[in-house]
DNA sequence: TCAATAACGCTACCAGCAGTATCGAAACTA
DNA sequence: TAGTTTCGATACTGCTGGTAGCGTTATTGA
């Protein structure tokens, strides 16, 4: 093996978030990210597939495991909640969020990716951690973030922590058992 | 005055509509939407500023008025929730909708548009008819708009009925004074 | 020390799409 | 009939995602 693939992935992913967050995801041409990089558009392309493959891989990253740690269940939701609210707030990510999740509506194999790469690892880990079935976890994965994003695109802003713990009041009764619905 | 400009944007809209159900978003192209209307592509761009504000103006026309009827506070809500989510699964509308949100995240002056001209009105008759402060109906919006977007950019599908209750369920209690939190 | 090899940089390129410009034709008005 | 305004058609620009080819560099392994 020649010129080990040296671990530029972290320069790249910096790179990715960086021209996201000056240029937002549209404007972030992959030209302009590998400059940023110092790298050549076609070693990006020889490493991920797509765009929007590169910036779930930046996502993944940037994200890192999930902190589930508390009590109580509602102190380890609340606690994801937090977590990933200030993850979306940080600059860049919450653009390549948005980004990426825009183009996957209308790219199927990009939907594959992020489902698989980015929500499943997640999604398993609440499930056990939680101790709640699949379709309570996407059902809360959706009110959570699809609030967040929805707050992001609208107002170019993340989310104020009050609405944050609004949030956070809003899905705990979710995991109970009996939703309290007459 | 010459050539009348014939009541064309129902055909437009309709074409748009089915262009984005059957194409989605992004290959839902104006060349062909055009050509799905029988209208040349400078028609579209004579009265509309941009792709993204032709399909914004086609949702404000899908949507119409929002039925906010009911005997309660939480009737309302409640039908305003079931209509939403059953407009957003109507064939081209959540992809539609899916596609301009995202468009707008990069793009300010779309951004606006999709304020002003399709958020706003809702935002305000809600204030109105539910007797709320402007950030609780822009909480209401983030919580039910993000969450059937999030649902059906993920699976594709628009949310099944009873996640749509359990969805109906959670914002409910917003609309009350005190919120039930110790 | 010296090939062989694998990844890299660079340049050029293609295809597709949003949006613009131009001009002749049609249709309505007065 | 003359004037006005919109429309259709065509051609074009600019940008971007993604690909191809080729020379180059650095590392491996003998």
């Amino acid at each position: 093996m020649a010129r080990p693939r040296t671990g530029i992935d972290p320069e790249v992913f910096a790179a990715t978030r960086k021209t996201v967050h000056e240029l937002g995801y549209a404007r972030a041409t992959v030209d302009r990210i590998a400059a940023e990089a110092g790298i050549a558009k076609t070693t990006i392309y020889r490493r991920w597939p797509s765009k929007g493959a590169l910036v779930t891989a930046c996502l993944v990253d940037a994200f890192g495991p999930a902190p589930l740690t508390g009590a109580s269940t509602e102190e380890i939701l609340a606690g994801a909640v937090r977590w990933i609210a200030a993850k979306i707030g940080e600059p860049g990510i919450g653009a390549a969020f948005a980004g990426v999740f825009t183009d996957a509506v209308n790219d199927p194999e990009l939907c594959v990716i992020l489902s698989t790469r980015l929500q499943d690892p997640y999604r398993v880990v609440m499930q056990e951690t939680l101790g709640l079935a699949e379709p309570k976890v996407l059902f809360i994965i959706d009110v959570v973030v699809g609030t967040l994003l929805h707050r992001m695109g609208m107002t170019g802003e993340p989310m104020a922590d009050d609405d944050v713990e609004a949030l956070i009041a809003l899905v705990t009764p979710v995991t109970k058992p009996a939703p309290a619905r007459s």
